[in-house]
DNA sequence: TTCAGGTGGTCAAGCTGCTTGACTATATAG
DNA sequence: CTATATAGTCAAGCAGCTTGACCACCTGAA
């Protein structure tokens, strides 16, 4: 493989994944949920998974906790999640995900869905699937970064 | 294709191109080109294909013109461009790379090689191949937005 | 040829999302 | 009990982008 294939599979696959963020995003603004950005997409991927502090999302989110925390700050203002004290540590708050929080999860999921259909459509099922599976050899377990 | 399909192949994607952004990135920085970030390859990409001005890059990079002048000013001062009177329109100014900024572009592939190369291993060359047909098929064009 | 509108670029001001640094309160290990 | 680590907050600052206003130059139509 030379330069040129590794760039040629560089820009393929940053332009998929710039166009699959984008699509998210429209399709969850168009489906009602404004002031909501791509960032918040992975913070919802982490709370979504429950269990999750300021901190935890701070990890996840590859920012620093001020950071997560002025975050979390703006989505509770949104009416998307709520902070309700931590069961056994006194010091650490839960983040949860509101009920419009998790409209907004299924929101982004829908538009997902709509984004890669035409994909699936030009694959094959068959092709769609070696996709997905060939990007899940290629980066295991890899930071969920962006999720929208 | 479920939804949760379509959150795995999002979740794989963009968990690959941030992986990928991110070693290409490292890659630059331990060969030596400092001071330079991501969005700075974005405009190599456009850069390296000549004939092009502020505007072209704004256009490019989905930014306003003051932000890619900006953005030129930066590499100016770094040493990677320089701007040039243009031959036919004495109101714009073309920005075209120094030699350091063709080395720091070399510099960006052979990067973009050294972290591509496990994943041809893992996938194999049929399926590397293959994978880049498909992410190709899917982002026919799509903005080459991040090229690390 | 002239002139009206469009385009390339710059200057200036301001905003947003992040950072670093300092601090409090609580937890935990020795 | 004490020393250290951790969750979170407050405050200040900065980098990269935006909007708005403007000038110089280009282009097309009268």
């Amino acid at each position: 493989m030379q330069n040129s294939d590794a760039m040629a599979l560089t820009a393929a696959l940053l332009a998929a994944a710039g166009e699959l963020t984008q699509r998210i995003h429209e399709g969850v603004l168009a489906r009602g949920f404004e002031g909501v950005r791509p960032a918040h997409g992975f913070a919802f991927a982490r709370l979504s998974m429950g269990d999750a502090t300021a901190t935890d999302l701070a990890v996840h989110l590859g920012v620093t906790k001020q950071a997560a925390s002025q975050l979390v700050d703006e989505l509770v203002r949104k009416g998307y999640v709520e902070r309700r004290p931590h069961p056994v540590d006194a010091r650490a708050r839960l983040v949860v995900l509101t009920e419009r929080g998790w409209a907004c999860t299924r929101a982004a999921e829908d538009a997902a869905a709509d984004a890669v259909r035409p994909w699936v459509e030009r694959l094959g099922e068959r092709g769609a699937r070696a996709l997905v599976e060939q990007l899940t050899v290629v980066a295991p377990g890899g930071p969920i970064r962006p999720v929208w």
